[in-house]
DNA sequence: GGCATAAGCAGAGGTCGCGA
DNA sequence: TCGCGACCTCTGCTTATGCC
């Protein structure tokens, strides 16, 4: 596909795709959801980013001709040909056409937890309007016309939804040593979460991992993955105890609260209820993980 | 004995404004 | 862009009590 460019997805006409493959046994980070190709010039079109439900999932794109326009939070502006589009959902904005104009445009659609941290990533640094080079265009719509004539499986379909995502990666951070610094900073940051949710992390330790002050560190934090840091670590730890509840049965409660970073089992029950609105004994009893989304009301991605 | 709940308190965290 | 200080909020911990 290395000559694909946008024209040749133009040529093929209007067209789009829900992508709706069936659930693996495995949680794919990258999932495309729909896809498209349009030309629309009639006001119906008209999404609010807070009434299309509560599941998180991002749309990317890419305007061709015509305008748009896009309200992201108190903010108003027009989107012109060139331009592209990037936001998450569920999110205060709202993107419609207005009465007499004409949109064309193409765009994806997708989730998991790798795409909406790198979208948020992106987001967190440019806003929701791009100027991508025409290089990314033209792979962004490489990506968009396989992803509405192939990927038939679920991994075919998340890999062509990966390449897109670092397809924009490339252009927003590989253009900018500042933007990709920072980005490496956090993703040392995330790992060195991940790999000592049983020790003490206090805000101050994460901003020393990634070089820069805490309250700096907290600001750019809280931009890049949507939750201040020690919430983001608290329910980290509150995943890796409800998976330990339901995996190890004969496990005591302060043992996996132990386990997760939690030194006192009293405080343990107290933020695990807040988060999972039952304790971690009638969590364990009720079966209750298996009834979620695989996480608590307010995922950490 | 193991766990949940509640109250109270110290210190950590979040956020803002300002200056370099 | 980033660090620093200030201020307010809230987390995390301790202790006491009660239930199973």
């Amino acid at each position: 596909m290395g000559n694909f460019v946008l024209q040749d997805l133009m040529a093929a006409g209007p067209i789009m795709r829900t992508v709706s493959l069936p659930r693996g046994r495995q949680t794919l980070h990258t999932m495309p959801t729909s896809a498209g190709y349009e030309i629309r010039a009639d006001v119906s079109y008209d999404w609010d980013g807070r009434r299309r439900g509560l599941a998180p999932f991002t749309v990317l794109q890419h305007t061709i001709g015509g305008r748009g326009n896009l309200r992201y939070e108190t903010r108003t502006m027009q989107l012109k040909p060139g331009e592209t589009l990037l936001l998450l959902i569920p999110h205060n904005h709202r993107y419609w056409l207005e009465k007499g104009d004409r949109w064309e445009f193409f765009w994806m659609s997708m989730n998991g937890e790798e795409a909406l941290r790198i979208h948020r990533s992106i987001l967190a640094i440019t806003g929701p309007v791009l100027h991508l080079q025409p290089v990314t265009i033209d792979r962004l719509a490489s990506c968009c016309h396989r992803l509405v004539t192939g990927g038939e499986t679920p991994g075919a379909a998340s890999a062509i939804a990966y390449e897109a995502a670092m397809v924009l990666y490339d252009d927003v951070f590989g253009s900018h040593p500042t933007y990709a610094q920072e980005y490496r900073a956090l993703q040392h940051v995330l790992e060195h979460i991940e790999g000592h949710l049983d020790q003490r992390l206090t805000v101050a330790d994460l901003a020393d991992v990634a070089g820069l002050s805490r309250a700096h560190f907290s600001r750019i934090f809280a931009a890049s993955e949507g939750l201040p840091p020690a919430e983001f670590v608290l329910q980290k730890r509150l995943r890796r105890a409800a998976k330990l509840l339901t995996k190890t049965a004969d496990m005591p409660v302060k043992e996996v609260a132990a386990l997760c970073g939690f030194d006192d089992p009293n405080y343990f029950s107290k933020v695990f209820r807040r988060l999972y609105g039952t304790n971690p004994s009638d969590f364990r009893t009720s079966g209750m993980y298996a009834s979620l989304t695989a996480a608590p009301r307010h995922e950490v991605n």
